[in-house]
DNA sequence: ATGAAAGCGCTAACAT
DNA sequence: ATGTTAGCGCTTTCAT
């Protein structure tokens, strides 16, 4: 049952030798040149077939300049946020004959442009998911990373195609639910600094401050992680807040076990809303109102607008996503002793 | 703030004649190899960063006959059951060096073995996620997957190493918990069929029931996904069954989920345990018993099986992690008015 | 229609 | 210590 005994796998000139061609012919025929003899092709495809031959992806790499292969960057691969994004980008793209690269950047600011740059050197283009890193830093780097789509991040230029969801809006709508409630006083557990997200988000709080001069709403640094959330319960209870928007549906459950545990009841005391509706976000206690973001929708345009940059095609328009509001147990109306305290 | 006018990445020959020196002596000094004057290699360095040249590694992947890069084919990249194994392999691989290929078969085992091929000609090596393929075929594929590691699933062979959860012995302490509360009927939720871990689940099961002759356990097709525990809830409360075994937590929390919407309460008239213990299950309401899987660990030992692999060491004994209990509030006694129904 | 040969960018014998 | 050269396996002019 051993394989053959010389492992090494068959080259183009096994085929050629076996089907008395030249290497030439060989190539074309694999690569359904038309411009060759049919007996003949019928020939190499026979020997090709007994040797079960398939062309080496790395020469046929190297000699045609491109890899079939994209790379996409992530911040962690545990994060429930970015699952649906890689299951649509590497469907979309398998749909087109192309593989993925995954990088994790562990989070970490500092490795993640040079992780780019060494991954994109291995591949046809790359996917950025909402990188870290400073708007200055980024510039550059798309420069050189070319050709690259931009998740949930907005390119300075216009030359780089972004698919994001739109989370100012989204977040305006998640206040305004808690605005109907009664909630006047909250708080928004911001995710890392650097974020862009995070900053389009505060953003939209001070716009929101603007125009609603009865609302106060107090952001207090947080993090991207259910640890984060859970460690930020003690300075939420610390405000007067009587509901919590988080910068992410783990942030949120987080809070909320933590609130559990203090036994602060949500809603009763405390409204809580996360964002991105991971699929286990309804299935806590209690159910959390959130911002539906489409995960596997935003990996599979990602996917489409690389296509169009391989292709050699104009970069498209940006694509946002208007998530959808979730409303769920995790938010209920302010109470009167609450409201007045 | 354009690029080079010459976009085309630089080349070795660049290098070497911007130095003065031949082609060798770069790839030499690139490489670290100490036979080379320090002066000479401290030109070449400087020629090197002034063209901000890095070699291609798709041509030293050719020349040298490997590609720093490893493929993990899994059924399914949303299912929160590969995310801890992607995210510990990912990261083991990244500090040696190495980069990582997914593959997402999308559950069909069909085209399952065509990925992996394909996929292998890529890397250096596979590591399969829990193929569902059958017995007879994943022997021959094996061989010719070489360097293959095996997640959660027994290779029939001693030549791949295997690096898996022990979900025998798991599932039977599970039992053991449900039988402790006064559980006497049971009915288990089967994965996929050609599910080798399902396989030895329902083993186990056989076993149990030979030395329990006081214990029923039904066998419930069903499947590995949310929908799938969702929608065998009809069929579980149609047996007599005081306590449900998943597949994994995802089935788990479907049943859970369509339970609580028919106003069944858990544990109060059925006992739920899950599997793999991912990270939401202690946050469900009730918080789901389950057997918990190291995800994170079972990748980074895969890493170290195929490191030794592809280090030509022989492949290490399989490893076997013991899941650790989780017994949370979906489990509790059998009520008397059931348990003599 | 087919073949010979020159790359693709790098490494590693083999000279010197 | 350095350079020359022959691969790695494939594609693609350019001849014929």
């Amino acid at each position: 049952m051993a394989s053959s005994p010389n492992n090494r796998s068959r080259t183009i000139a096994d085929v050629a030798r076996r089907a008395g061609v030249s290497l030439a012919t060989v190539s074309r025929v694999m690569n359904g040149n038309p411009s060759v003899d049919e007996a003949m092709a019928e020939k190499v495809r026979a020997a090709a077939a007994e040797l079960n031959y398939s062309a080496s992806p790395l020469a046929r790499s190297l000699a045609l300049g491109k890899t079939n292969t994209i790379a996409v960057v992530v911040p962690d691969l545990e994060n429930p946020s970015f699952h649906g994004v890689l299951r649509g980008l590497s469907r979309a793209a398998a749909r087109d004959g192309y593989h993925i690269l995954i990088a994790d950047s562990a989070e970490s600011v500092a490795e993640e442009k040079l992780l780019a740059v060494e991954t994109r050197r291995r591949c046809d283009g790359i996917v950025l998911c909402a990188p870290r890193m400073a708007e200055a830093d980024l510039q550059p780097l798309l420069e050189e990373l070319k050709p690259v789509v931009l998740i949930n991040r907005d390119a300075g230029s216009v030359s780089t195609p972004v698919v994001a969801a739109d989370h100012q809006t989204a977040l305006v709508e998640l206040i305004d639910l808690l605005y109907g409630y009664g909630h006047r006083s909250l708080v928004y557990l911001a995710g890392v600094p650097q974020s862009a997200s995070n900053a389009r988000r505060i953003e939209a709080i001070r716009h929101y401050l603007d125009d609603h001069r009865d609302v106060a709403i107090q952001i207090l640094p947080c993090g991207v992680s259910f640890a984060c959330g859970y460690e930020a319960a003690e300075r939420v209870l610390a405000t007067s807040a009587t509901g919590a928007l988080a910068f992410n549906d783990l942030v949120a459950m987080g809070l909320m076990s933590a609130l559990s545990e203090r036994g602060v009841s949500v809603p009763g005391h405390i409204s809580v809303v996360g964002f991105d509706d991971i699929p286990f976000a309804r299935y806590i206690t209690p159910p959390l109102t959130t911002a539906s973001v489409p995960g596997t929708e935003l990996g599979e345009q990602s996917w489409h607008r690389m296509w169009d940059l391989l292709n050699g095609r104009a970069p498209g328009h940006a694509i946002f996503f208007r998530p959808r509001i979730e409303r769920r147990g995790s938010t209920g109306p302010v109470r009167l002793s609450e409201a007045v305290r």
